[in-house]
DNA sequence: AAAAAAGTGTGACCGAAGTCACACTTGTAA
DNA sequence: TTACAAGTGTGACTTCGGTCACACTTTTTT
């Protein structure tokens, strides 16, 4: 839990009845290699803090094809965001790629802590703004580049995951194929 | 600036006094077509929030090819948020399709009505959170959409636009040539 | 240790979308 | 009202990336 403080605290600083508070309202979880924690279709109840551990987020097309939104490590939150706020059935699956744990929340956490303490709506605000931010960077990609300045994006972001998982799981985040991706550095 | 204080209400009450003081905040501006409210390389000091007209927030790439980000109508707010919140020099362009008016505001702005008023934090936080939900979608369509299937998302989310705007806007937010979206419906 | 499964590189082929060129229409300005 | 610019559709050609197939390697399982 000290990992939750810390990194609100990065945010917005807090008195220790404040933590002790906020800290009631999450509740750790261990989760293993291929897990998943939310499955197309399912009521999204909950939101996830990653405290250690991998995870990818992905959806699958009609032809069963699988396209990753995001990978998720240490500090990274996680969820069907869309289905989460707006309480509909998940559409997307977030998979355990290596094992480690998790903070688990709700809707109803977050609204209300938004609620009660003006310090945390801020740091919801702020977490936000950044990921708005990531999110728009991520679409001008998707709209502009090659599948090269794609993959030389993807390196600066996540340097650290290039040599951990298969290059199949990359060519998904990119949106290219795996074998356009394996041409793109063996050349 | 009645507009303004229902855009906000439709979120969360105000009374007479808080809106008073919000107000002092923002102030009205015309923009004519083809105006630009942002250009690349400026200081990004302001968001806009449109009152009316229609506006377009879209990059160029190294060969000089536009790409449309967002198109802005009313109620919706527009910056280049990444500059905007880093506090960098601006990468993108607004420009004025059908002339307007829009609010202006600031990033001081937005810090300070948040941090005086838990309301306004809210506010934007649920704003925020809406726009990340629709950044999320537009993301996923781009991954895993062909050309036809974002032409019939896009006159979904902006059926308004498919009459009064060139074709050529059209392809630029969809990522796709002109002479391809033109083939899409004449076939 | 053997067998099965997953991951990876590479060639051959194909097809969807980009590019270029041009004609025709519509809108705007002199 | 004429002239010029902008917008639009369509054909010809090209190209980049996808798909399929297969060999080889590495990892996992039994």
């Amino acid at each position: 839990m000290e990992r939750l403080r810390q990194h609100i605290e990065h945010i917005t600083s807090l008195t220790n009845e404040e933590f002790e508070y906020i800290q009631t309202h999450f509740t750790k979880k261990r989760v293993l290699k291929n897990q998943y924690l939310l499955h197309e279709g399912d009521d999204v109840k909950n939101e996830f803090v990653v405290l250690s551990g991998l995870y990818k987020v992905f959806f699958l097309d009609e032809q069963g094809r699988e396209y990753i939104i995001q990978f998720a490590k240490e500090n990274w939150w996680m969820s069907d965001y869309q289905a989460f706020f707006q309480e509909k059935k998940a559409t997307v699956f977030i998979e355990c790629i290596e094992a480690g744990e998790v903070l688990v929340s709700t809707l109803e956490t977050r609204e209300k802590l938004s609620a009660e303490l003006h310090k945390m709506e801020h740091f919801y605000r702020v977490k936000l703004t950044n990921g708005y931010v990531a999110l728009q960077e991520r679409i001008k990609l998707l709209l502009s580049s090659t599948p090269q300045e794609r993959y030389e994006a993807f390196v600066k972001l996540y340097p650290d995951l290039l040599q951990g998982i298969p290059k199949k799981l990359i060519a998904e985040y990119l949106g290219v194929s795996r074998e356009t991706l394996s041409r793109l550095y063996s050349r």
